[in-house]
DNA sequence: CTCCATTGGATAGTAGCGCTCTCCAATAAT
DNA sequence: ATTATTGGAGAGCGCTACTATCCAATGGAG
């Protein structure tokens, strides 16, 4: 399972220019240097590829944010819980430090009992989605936002169940189902209305 | 309630340069042109320019996603159930119209009963994500991918309740509301994962 | 051993996006 | 009459994610 870096543009359809960026980036390992001017790469490396690709493509993600992602993934924290933040931190570009105060946020949290750490930076993010759909003239009013809430417990349930024992696979379920499915809930959300919205104003 | 540029760029925070662009790009209708070196904008300007702020910050659509959006909004269509068409085709970049078969989202759609057009880009879209969570190594059951899509009906019920009855109104809902709780219910999914795991794996 | 294709490495260039800056003559306010 | 502001238009900028080009060193084929 060894390879040049001819064939991993060609295994994985993208461009050699675009691997030597990534290997320079830091998002793709190195390959195992064979002499000055050969490198190879093997099935690690086209795992990584893909990985990429799919966090840029589906997860919609920047360089950045995937080189985060793919530092995570070598640094795996060993507390079971601690591999969330490390996973969530790496995905929000959440770089504010605003010690805001988020009354909306925190009183949901207190109304359904979540245990969150108060200094979360979710908690400001969510306040300020609020506060936008606010500004759009969009309000949520807080017995909607306690339902959507309840609903994507359940996704976290889920979400937190199949995450395996095995720590290695762990880090990678965490990381990259927590992005790759966001855009699926997205979507499964978009055909719900259509279902709904069918069932209830008629197909015609 | 009438005012110049300035002012509008006083109340809404965004450069007269930027407003200018947004005039020029179609995100902003004109005001009334009072001779031909000044124009009144009113309380609808501020309005337009709080929601094309909100859609692209917290949003993050593009500006070619916020133009399909506010297009939306000013032609709106009769049928209720169209609407929602028009909206989501409005934010989803599916503009490829390829005759893709959708095996897995087909099946799901199938398995739930949800009644949704077979030729939906939604589909494709899903099919794609599903791709996707594959070639990064993390394969989401069908198990599991159904409890995504219970939960996301949940919220898509809750959605299409909250339209209002008034036509004007309802677009705007529809659109905006799509749009800017995306990103609320992506929180909210992180947030119930803390609460999940602090709960599971102990908080220490 | 020779010769040509390929490689790693580095630098520069490109395309698109979302502004932002500068300039201008016309005009409104004083 | 003077000064400030406006609408309008174009060019320019900073960022991101590549992409293209060049190079000497080398590996493999004959």
């Amino acid at each position: 399972m060894s390879m040049k870096i001819s064939q991993l543009s060609d295994e994985t359809g993208v461009a050699r220019a675009t691997l030597k960026y990534y290997l320079r980036e830091g998002l793709l390992h190195a390959g195992a240097s064979r002499g000055r001017t050969q490198a190879d790469y093997d099935a690690s490396h086209v795992a990584r590829v893909r990985l990429v690709r799919a966090l840029i493509e589906a997860g919609g993600l920047s360089l950045a944010s995937v080189k985060e992602v793919v530092q995570a993934l070598e640094s795996p924290p060993d507390r079971r819980h601690d591999l969330l933040g490390a996973a969530q931190c790496a995905l929000t570009g959440s770089t504010r430090a605003e010690p805001v105060s988020c009354p909306r946020a925190r009183a949901l949290m207190n109304d359904l009992s979540w245990r969150i750490d108060p200094g979360s930076p979710l908690l400001t993010d969510l306040e300020h989605q609020l506060d936008a759909a606010d500004a759009a003239g969009v309000a949520v009013p807080d017995e909607r936002l306690r339902t959507y809430a309840t609903s994507m417990h359940e996704v976290a349930q889920v979400d937190v169940e199949s995450v395996p024992d095995d720590p290695q696979g762990a880090v990678r379920q965490v990381v990259v189902a927590t992005v790759l499915i966001d855009p699926i809930l997205i979507t499964l959300r978009r055909l719900g209305q259509q279902d709904v919205s069918a069932q209830r104003f008629g197909l015609d």
